[in-house]
DNA sequence: ATAATAAAATCGAACGCTCGCTCGATTTTG
DNA sequence: CAAAATCGAGCGAGCGTTCGATTTTATTAT
């Protein structure tokens, strides 16, 4: 608990960690008090969820299933959640923040370049999403079932990410690095470069495609739309 | 009925006609026997479930919601399927053919030129996503949620899409027009690009980014990223 | 034109079932 | 042995689906 943290990458935040955080961050709504029991159960019902929700819909999961899967029982998911909807919030908000987190934890040396920054970008939304696969597909599918305020913040959070493309695409395009004429618009398609990985995973794993190797594309397939010419020997 | 057809284009295929081809492709479920009332309600029926599935998803919408806001009665939509996933299939496989159909329909001379031919398939999937969105939308969101044979349909087209992009991107690689060393990961990252308009669509709009300025921008970063130089006055 | 009529299309109340959710009884924990 | 945690049968509501009654449609006879 007390331990020293270091900054978090992406392979830091395991099931366990981020139901720890979703624990503190809903400690009005749980009603467990035992923070190792709590996470325990926590675990099994958010990886419960999560896995029934990516194979059918939330809306299609019922309680009884979640029930089941996670071994807990239908009373036992109430001390966990006052609504269905309220499980569906917990998770959504655990996504967006550490998105919006860690994407923004750039040291400075790398935030110096635009360049740098820019593949030191690309690599970590990957790595990250792909640590959290199923979190990050469950936000994406389920976003619009969102009660409001939730909803809001998902949108939010795709916007900030992308918001942090842009600036480094500016900067870049300021020092005559890119050609980047208008960086929003760059910035929104290198999103979909990037949420592929997650949201069409099955397909990538099919095709043998390994994390690094899909990096490398993006990253390559990115610095070439903006006129870098690709490294070569002299 | 016996009017001449041209070839097919983006902007022919309104909900109208669409709901003409889903009618003769269902003949054996849809038990009403007058095309031009059958037509008429299946173009309500589907507009308003493309509508209400759009807002929560087609699991959480009910057959009472379509049938308050197609207008039409809980027994009356028994006529157009014999169950809710029948009517999911139906909206699914009109657009897996569609697709398909259209992107499949390059002309001659267009298919000749690789690179005109990665204009035309660009141009053409933006376009028809663009006229179908809601439908497409529909076929994106829903995908997990239907039976074995639907769910593999989707996935065959979207693998068939893929593959007409990596065919024009293999060509031009072989006439030393682009550089692409792999065509199926390159063609795999192009999806995206195109998807994201219609996934997205809200977005876009919110931005006052048009349809054309869209087309134009994938189309740069494609071609960029293929190692195309931007045309530039001499 | 109009009325009569059989077929087709439409309707909505009713059925059985499963849903999200609650709460008193029971077990586990420190 | 309290307090905390967990359980699961039971509640009312709403679901997908059915089916006999009713209305609309297209055709025929006047």
């Amino acid at each position: 608990m007390m331990q020293h943290q270091p900054i978090a990458s992406p392979e830091s935040f395991t099931t366990e960690r981020l139901c720890q955080r979703m624990l503190e961050r809903h400690r009005d709504v749980i009603r467990v008090q035992k923070d190792h029991l709590a996470v325990r159960k926590l675990v099994k019902i958010v990886t419960a969820a999560l896995d029934l929700s990516s194979r059918l819909g939330f809306h299609a999961m019922s309680l009884r299933d979640l029930s089941r899967e996670s071994g807990v029982s239908m009373g036992g998911l109430y001390s966990y959640f006052d609504s269905k909807t309220t499980l569906l919030s917990m998770i959504l908000t655990e996504v967006g923040v550490t998105a919006t987190e860690v994407l923004g934890q750039a040291p400075a040396d790398v935030r110096a370049d635009p360049r740098r920054h820019l593949d030191w970008l690309i690599d970590t939304h990957i790595r990250l999403t792909e640590v959290m696969q199923p979190w990050f597909v469950f936000a994406f599918m389920e976003a619009k079932a969102f009660p409001q305020p939730a909803r809001k913040m998902a949108v939010d959070s795709e916007e900030a990410t992308e918001k942090i493309f842009a600036e480094a695409l500016r900067l870049g395009a300021g020092r005559g690095l890119f050609q980047a004429g208008n960086p929003e618009l760059t910035a929104a398609l290198i999103k979909p470069l990037l949420q592929d990985w997650y949201v069409k995973r099955a397909k990538y794993r099919r095709r043998g495609i390994a994390i690094g190797d899909y990096v490398a594309a993006v990253s390559a397939f990115v610095s070439a739309a903006l006129g870098d010419r690709p490294a070569v020997q002299p």
